[in-house]
DNA sequence: TGATTAGATGAAGGATTCTTCAGGTTTGGA
DNA sequence: TCCAAACCTGAAGAATCCTTCATCTAATCA
């Protein structure tokens, strides 16, 4: 499953005169407009293809099918939360525990924020588009970035377990999109983001405390 | 949205006969089975009245439309999580707060974990079926039995606020969901639960004003 | 037993959507 | 200018699927 899932979703023709560039980002774009305004079950070929300003036949020419359209907007907007992150932990190296992760994290609050309407529609997405293989996929990068920034941590001894950083990247990405699903309020997104901020920070410091000497009272 | 988003979701009729209430069973258990065989996309009310031994038109008897048959299983199952959390949670009363989160988490694992394929599945139908509504229903039902639960906790003394709780169980609920996808192993599930008690205590120890004595060195 | 209600049937209507392809238009180089 | 390649068009094919309803059978009760 896991292996062969993505097939069929690579793009048929890539673009080369300027034309069909121009062609492709205005169904890329229309893609989320039509996402944004009729939700994925009424996410129609023909639709998306009139509201990019061209036919069907047009929009076949670049992708193979339905599903590879919609992953190829999926992967890109993951892709950029991935970058975000990324370039969050490389500014906060050399750093304290706590500082790290709040640098680590706000960043991908921030940039899951920035068009809070696409992540939400986006949610829906992954679960019909190979969402689980995608997901994974940057999972992984984020917990690669996330495991180099700690392993350069000023006041911790031994970085902590894979499976601490996956299971608090999970959390992170789970409560943030409960957030988001929520239609928040700009005041409740500021104290979520801090609470976030504290959730990552108390529980590193929890299990990081946990595998040197100062072990936990329980 | 939220207000009649459920509309049309109601059961059309009600069983009376014992026939007819083995016949309901019957499309409620074929349902999950043919989510588990060939997924929500693929679930037509043909095949799920094929595989309950009904016709169609019985199907369409006891209710209105495909989505309110999704719709009552996904319901079904969630209700069924939430009672073994308040179950967890009254039998929790009166004691530290470590504990209390402790019974608390891992009731809701192991709930969750009981029919992981069954949850698995039902993730994407939340998605297309009256998802947020009920989502945020069961949220509610979920916090307010946590708020009662730490209101008893018998080493803090101000409870927390209800943006830190609702917190906690947007994480826990979210990173469960990442367990699930992944497909863990039995050993994982149970390194998993570890780690998602200790991330749930570590923020609410820190989130919580502790009786002066056993603080976080933080 | 006869009448009335509950329950079950499944072919067919109706609607939607994905995808193709044969043919037309535009672009860029020779 | 002229041609080949790139690009675009959109009606129509083909496949599904949801839902209804006229009709039939089973159960309940007087």
């Amino acid at each position: 499953m896991p292996a062969n899932a993505l097939i069929g979703f690579e793009p048929r023709k890539t673009p080369i005169q300027a034309r069909s560039t121009l062609t492709v980002a205005a169904i890329s774009e229309a893609t989320i407009q039509v996402l944004l305004s009729h939700g994925t079950e009424r996410l129609t070929t023909t639709r998306v293809a009139a509201r990019a300003g061209v036919s069907v036949g047009t929009l076949y020419q670049y992708y193979p099918n339905k599903r590879s359209l919609l992953f190829a907007v999926l992967e890109h907007h993951l892709e950029n939360v991935a970058a975000k992150v990324e370039a969050a932990c490389e500014r906060a190296c050399q750093k304290p525990l706590a500082e790290m992760i709040q640098e680590m994290v706000e960043a991908f609050v921030d940039a899951k924020m920035k068009r809070a309407d696409v992540s939400v529609a986006l949610y829906k997405v992954a679960a019909d588009v190979g969402g689980p293989v995608l997901i994974k996929r940057i999972h992984q990068r984020l917990r690669k970035a996330v495991e180099a920034l700690l392993a350069t941590a000023t006041d911790i001894e031994s970085a902590p377990d894979k499976f601490v950083v996956d299971t608090m990247l999970s959390a992170m990405a789970g409560a943030m999109r409960a957030l988001l699903e929520s239609g928040p309020s700009p005041a409740t997104v500021r104290k979520a983001r801090e609470q976030l901020v504290l959730l990552c920070q108390s529980y590193m410091a929890a299990a990081t405390a946990m595998t040197p000497g100062a072990a936990a009272q329980n």
